[in-house]
RNA sequence: GGCCCCGUGGUGUAGCGGACUAACAUGCCACCCUGUCACGGUGGAGAUCAGGGGUUCAAAUCCCCUCGGGGUCGCCA
């Protein structure tokens, strides 16, 4: 090696020490004569000082340093004079003196800041990737996931599961997201699809005799990407044989726990994880996926207003739908531009409009609120006493703002679920240093497919039906409950999983109602049918997706920030330029011409 | 495909019809400086205001189109 040391591995302890150093110009402070280098590795910054009487040679070279050179330095490790110990550099009480340097490499000026924490225009990070990873945020990033994969490896092995790699050239299975295709060389007008997720793999595995298996598996789906979603994605696969809902949950409930606090020990986590079937989820927080780091839970408000004279709620009521609402605290002063922005939120999300009760602070308590003080367009449509009855229903007092909408109970409850998390970010209701985790359960087998007029799964086809609802596959198939399970963390989706079915007469009759023909269900699934007749045992498993558990551990915005070489929203990947032409002769190996579009 | 936001020296921002010959910070270059640590000081270079068209006596600023980036709906079995 060309060092001896890290640079941030050294401290008062290393005193008196002959070291090697070599690493990359982070600052220079050029004092004419003494000059100082914070030399950066992976491990820190260390001091490096350069003095004329020490090494006159050293001294030249670092007089010719810039920032990102890369440098190699022999010296010793020196307590810094009193007085000039730097308590806020890890490395702080000490200096390395220079005695012979070297530079390795020069470098060009950064086209951005690599030793400051500054926004950076995005895609100008992604086309040098190499020296945005330089910067301490993305190098604990990369640190922080290698921690994360690392632990889920020991946890998971010490649990009695192996991993076992699952091609990723594979057969497309046009259902579910679109596939990325890979031409056949040696089958002409043939194709492999990259795995959407390795699902029925690890179904194999478990007929296979595997009994717990995991993966590290990376996944492709050629949809639009979005702040969480990448065309391809990382996901920590997971199946076991014999194993009912109660195994698998408490299996993530172990795993989550132990290895925030081993990873990230300051940010706080619970067990065990509230469980919340996906009705009641969608009822009091109108989403599957809800942030219960704050309240502000969802009211139904339908019976309070059915006797008001107000058209809105009226006509809402008589269409079916109901009329529910959440309670902002302390935002009855909120401005005719801030109500306007809420409107146009309910309003994109698909409501005809918010109606918004700004409740009065004069009186102190809501007892003694007098009409005066509420501030609505409803006002001279409800009574006293029925407002009462909406604050009360909401929890609300003095100073508050109820927000209620009125509609199909579907977009009523979309829309409250985005207001409500709207609301919570600006009141800073969530706690950053939480995550607060909950598994949904009870949902739905199937949703009806309004566009192809036909049932669809809720999620895939392989999910059981509750044992209770098989049955009503053949009489009400939108009554069945399915065996799967979300796990959820501070209003993402991180894991979805199910006990799968594993008898092939439920498999076919599943595949026969969603549509398909036996042909079809013969050519895409029978491998996997065939291999459930030969001693399937029942299993089931979860898949978290990766990319997303270390966003949150991580406290960012988008997977972007903890996947090394992301691509961007058009899919693109800017340091190598990716997608790109290929040759008339690579074509032609692949048996294929473009169209003319 | 729809909707929303953004595009000004290398980087991050200000300017939002006239005093812009485009400002500030930082970076860059040169010189000075032996205890700094976001070192300091002096001087300097650096911008087709994303591109095109229009409105206007006058456009970085208003309008339209295009391109690029981001968010989101659709989509993601």
């Amino acid at each position: 090696m060309l060092k001896s040391h890290s640079c941030g591995e050294l401290n008062r302890k290393h005193i008196g020490n002959q070291v090697t150093l070599a690493g990359w110009v982070d600052r220079r402070r050029d004092h004419g004569g003494l000059i100082f280098i914070d030399l950066r590795d992976r491990e820190g910054v260390v001091q490096v000082v350069f003095n004329p009487e020490t090494s006159a040679k050293s001294c030249q070279l670092a007089n010719g340093m810039r920032n990102e050179y890369v440098v190699r330095v022999s010296g010793q490790v020196a307590p810094r004079p009193p007085g000039t110990e730097n308590p806020r550099l890890a490395t702080g009480e000490i200096e390395v003196i220079a005695h012979s340097t070297e530079i390795l490499n020069k470098s060009k000026t950064p086209p951005f800041y690599i030793n400051e924490e500054v926004e950076v225009d995005e895609s100008l990070r992604f086309k040098y990737r190499y020296l945005d990873l330089r910067r301490n945020r993305m190098k604990a990033n990369l640190i922080l996931r290698h921690r994360v994969v690392k632990f889920i490896r020991d946890f998971l092995d010490k649990k009695g599961f192996i991993e076992v790699e699952t091609p990723v050239l594979i057969k497309s299975t046009p259902e579910g997201a679109r596939d990325y295709l890979v031409p056949s060389r040696l089958q002409p007008g043939k194709f492999y699809a990259l795995p959407q997720s390795p699902q029925q793999l690890k179904q194999l595995l478990m007929v296979a005799g595997v009994e717990k298996y995991f993966q590290i598996a990376r996944c492709f789906r050629d949809e639009d990407t979005r702040a969480d979603r990448q065309p391809e994605f990382t996901q920590l696969d997971i199946e076991m044989s014999f194993a009912e809902e109660e195994d698998i949950i408490n299996l993530m409930e172990e795993l989550f726990v132990s290895m925030v606090r081993a990873v990230k020990p300051e940010i706080k986590v619970q067990k065990p994880f509230p469980r919340i079937a996906y009705a009641e989820a969608m009822a009091r927080f109108g989403t599957d996926k809800p942030d219960l780091r704050f309240g502000l839970e969802i009211k139904d408000l339908s019976d309070i207003v059915t006797q008001s004279e107000f058209a809105v709620f009226r006509n809402a009521l008589a269409e079916g739908g109901r009329v529910k609402g959440i309670c902002a605290p302390g935002c009855a002063g909120y401005s005719r531009g801030q109500l306007e922005e809420l409107n146009r939120l309910a309003r994109e999300n698909g409501a005809e409009g918010l109606v918004t009760i700004a409740l009065g602070t004069s009186g102190g308590s809501l007892g003694k609120l007098t009409m005066d003080e509420v501030k609505s367009v409803a006002a001279k449509y409800l009574r006293l006493d029925q407002i009462k009855q909406i604050a009360e229903c909401l929890s609300a007092n003095a100073g508050d703002l109820l927000l209620i909408v009125a509609g199909k109970t579907k977009v009523v409850d979309n829309v409250l679920g985005e207001l409500r998390q709207e609301m919570g970010y600006r009141l800073k209701l969530a706690d950053p240093a939480q995550l607060v985790f909950a598994f949904i359960t009870d949902f739905p087998l199937f949703a009806w497919g309004e566009e192809v007029g036909r049932w669809e799964p809720m999620h895939h086809p392989f999910t059981a039906p509750k044992e209770a609802d098989v049955p009503l596959l053949d009489s009400a198939p939108e009554k069945a409950r399915s065996r799967h399970y979300d796990l959820v963390c501070n209003g993402c989706e991180i894991a979805g999983g199910s006990i799968r079915i594993h008898n092939s007469r439920l498999q076919r009759k599943v595949f026969r109602l969603l549509g398909y023909t036996d042909e079809e269900v013969e050519e895409r699934f029978g491998h996997l049918l065939k291999a459930f007749d030969y001693g399937a045992p029942p299993h089931g498993g979860i898949a978290p997706g990766l990319d997303r558990v270390v966003m949150l551990l991580a406290g960012e915005e988008t997977i972007r920030e903890v996947i090394a070489f992301p691509k961007n929203q058009g899919a693109a990947d800017l340091t190598f330029d990716a997608p790109a032409t290929v040759s008339e002769e690579q074509l032609t190996e692949l048996h294929l011409r473009l169209r003319d579009e």
